[in-house]
DNA sequence: AATCATCCCAACCGCATGTAT
DNA sequence: CATACATGCGGTTGGGATGAT
């Protein structure tokens, strides 16, 4: 099998220094982003590439939006949440300044929280108190797993195992569960809720700032809808037609 | 003041996918 | 076509910060 990219040995691990964030910055600024397997050694770093660019991309870069969230930003997220599933990436992308890391701790640290205390079921967004209709595939179930932390966190964490042709169904499980009347609800709110600075053209998933820009300049915006999605297969048919059809 | 519990976020890991050879 | 490589994504964890007792 291939070998991991993170096995070096004498590579730094946990937390960064303000000496290697600098050397990042420095070497970013230089050359721009990309590259990231042979970044560590251009820029002097003991790190992975891997690591390097995480650090950049949720930390470093400079059109990051710190603070709180909005109101306004909490909403879209729950809005675009029960809309995509789990698609961090994406709901960031619509989200200027906001990295998916950041979203998707908020996400776990915040917005669950609230959901279920509003009674809503965060996995699938409908009311827990309405009783459920049938349906052929549960939605995410909630399995309560021990992990090494144990009951360092109230939110039952839980890695439901992969699906053998990746996480193609996440989007449609979670689309899916929607009942009729509170997706159109959602839908609506999302597209009436749209400003200037919040994009919420679903086709592609540009990301909002530069510095998640296409590094590489000749590179297709990767948008993974699956192996069976027919959206791969139809081109046309992007997520906006499916998601507003 | 000390201890314990919980929260929060940066970072890591494994896997999926696209591309090059 | 098969394989290896490079990158991106989402889930999970480690550990510092903060609050409660």
């Amino acid at each position: 099998m291939r070998k991991p990219c993170c096995d070096k040995q004498g590579n730094n691990k946990g937390a960064w220094s303000v000496q290697e964030d600098q050397k990042l910055i420095d070497y970013i600024k230089t050359h721009g982003e990309g590259c990231w397997r042979s970044l560590p050694k251009a820029a002097g770093l003991h790190r992975c590439g891997k690591s390097c660019r995480l650090r950049w991309i949720n930390y470093l870069r400079p059109d990051i939006k710190r603070g709180n969230f909005g109101q306004d930003e909490e909403e879209l997220i729950i809005k675009l949440h029960a809309l995509l599933g789990n698609r961090w990436s994406l709901i960031a992308g619509r989200l200027p300044g906001r990295t998916d890391n950041e979203v998707k701790n908020y996400w776990n640290s915040h917005l669950k929280k609230k959901l279920i205390k509003m009674g809503i079921d965060p996995n699938n967004h409908r009311l827990n108190q309405i009783p459920t209709r049938p349906q052929a595939e549960p939605a995410a179930p909630v399995i309560a797993t021990s992990t090494t932390k144990g009951s360092k966190n109230n939110i039952t964490r839980s890695k439901p195992k992969k699906l053998s042709n990746g996480d193609n169904h996440r989007v449609s499980d979670t689309a899916n569960c929607l009942e009729d009347d509170y997706k159109s609800l959602v839908i609506q709110q999302v597209a009436a809720s749209g400003s200037s600075s919040i994009n919420l053209d679903l086709s592609i998933a540009v990301p909002a700032s530069p510095g998640h820009s296409n590094p590489f300049g000749n590179k297709q915006q990767n948008f993974k809808w699956g192996k069976t999605s027919q959206v791969e297969n139809d081109p046309s048919s992007m997520p906006t037609l499916l998601l507003f059809r």
